[in-house]
DNA sequence: CCATTAATATGTTTTTCAGCATAATAGTGA
DNA sequence: TCACTATTATGCTGAAAAACATATTAATGG
């Protein structure tokens, strides 16, 4: 699965990537000691229960990280876009993955080991800062999240999800349709609902213009009413 | 509110808190630098919006971090035993408090304002990793709170939390009587209920034998059946 | 110490949503 | 291409939990 040193240049040339915030020789090490990793749709980069390896940059594709609770049913808990930072929270906190982690379309990460990331983080204070960064936005998002699926009901828990992932992936060229080509399970398992209800709300916003539906492609026609249904729960 | 140098010497002498990562002369600087703060049962430490003024240890209490939701009704996101850290994050994330604090008993927290953390955290890759950890084991217990929160029942999550409260602050010296003393509204705050089913689902649990309670004080009769509990959902 | 308010307890009603069933449609592999 | 499987769609039923109502008990302040 795992291909020596091939195509992550992007990981090191994006100003939004953390390895902005390397020395250009500490960038050099990198380049010459990081692995690639390609992954099609559907493949486990890492599962629940797996020792952590290091730190995983998305390069390019999307994935879900999700959490198994009961009955198997799971649980999304985030979303990964270019140049998010995975798999590397277990070492920090010693233990293992606690959540499994899956390419929702063809993908390619860059993997720093983890003594190479803990060199990096003790030689670099900028990058160390940028890892705390890394863990603070997204306890933030954990945080705001944990409220939003238990408050809300599912309409305004289904507005939210449509919203963030507006947010998180962006939209196409027509400015409206949401940039990420989802199952309705997946849609349900983000939002904390059944597949079926996940399918009946999507409907029913259908019917209410506040979104259009093609296949797996949702369209955001009314931003404001579904932002309303968000707010309101 | 504030009063400058007292009695925070817990802080700086227990093994527990990060300020032992610290060299001797860092610690020196802490000692003179920092700041000390008091407050009572239900008195709020920070609230969400406020703007983070640095690093938070709580030296001695209890305190709950919460975030209004739907209808002002709050969800607990965090429970914090001495020499827990608060009130950082939204420093690393650019962005204000996301959480309420309230102290749940007579409290004194020792301040670190934000110039000094990143001094700290800049100069000593010790002290970095230690916030990193911190960090990370919050996001791990929230992911984890955010399924179990969400896929429960009523009764797995009551019994999560009396689980959650055991682990965080110990029992009493008779083995069973767990060492905090919450309201039914704040057990419900944390457990994702109202407060009439924390009642009625505790004196279910009463009436089980699984646990017995004395006013506030909760006390854990049957902890393989409680586990089950937890863990059946 | 009493009056007032807050917290706890418990019963009843209503809403929300999961669970299940069934059908239609879309994808996939032999 | 066709059979087979997965996904989407929709209706119906029942369980779970919120909302509401009303006592009862405990805590608090004048």
């Amino acid at each position: 699965m795992i291909q020596k040193n091939i195509d992550c240049e992007k990981c090191f040339a994006s100003p939004d990537a953390i390895f902005s915030l390397l020395t250009p020789e500490e960038l050099e090490y990198v380049k010459k000691h990081h692995s690639c990793a390609y992954y099609k749709k559907n493949d486990i980069l890492f599962k629940e229960g797996d020792e952590p390896i290091g730190l995983l940059m998305l390069s390019d594709g999307k994935i879900k990280v999700f959490r198994e609770g009961v009955g198997r049913r799971e649980q999304i808990v985030r979303m990964v876009k270019p140049f998010g930072l995975m798999g590397f929270r277990g070492l920090f906190a010693t233990e293992n993955h606690i959540a499994t982690a899956v390419a929702l379309e063809d993908t390619v990460i860059c993997i720093v080991d983890k003594d190479d990331l803990m060199k990096l983080i003790r030689e670099n204070s900028n990058f160390a800062i940028g890892i705390i960064q890394a863990l603070a936005t997204e306890l933030g998002f954990s945080n705001r999240r944990t409220v939003a699926l238990t408050q809300k009901h599912i309409r305004g828990r289904l507005a939210e999800s449509l919203l963030f992932l507006k947010d998180t992936y962006g939209l196409e060229d027509d400015d409206a349709t949401i940039k990420i080509y989802l199952s309705r399970e997946d849609i349900a398992n983000l939002s904390n609902m059944t597949t079926s209800n996940a399918i009946r709300t999507l409907s029913t916003f259908a019917s209410e213009e506040v979104i259009s539906i093609s296949g797996r492609k949702i369209k955001i026609i009314d931003l404001k009413k579904l932002e309303r249904i968000s707010a309101l729960g």
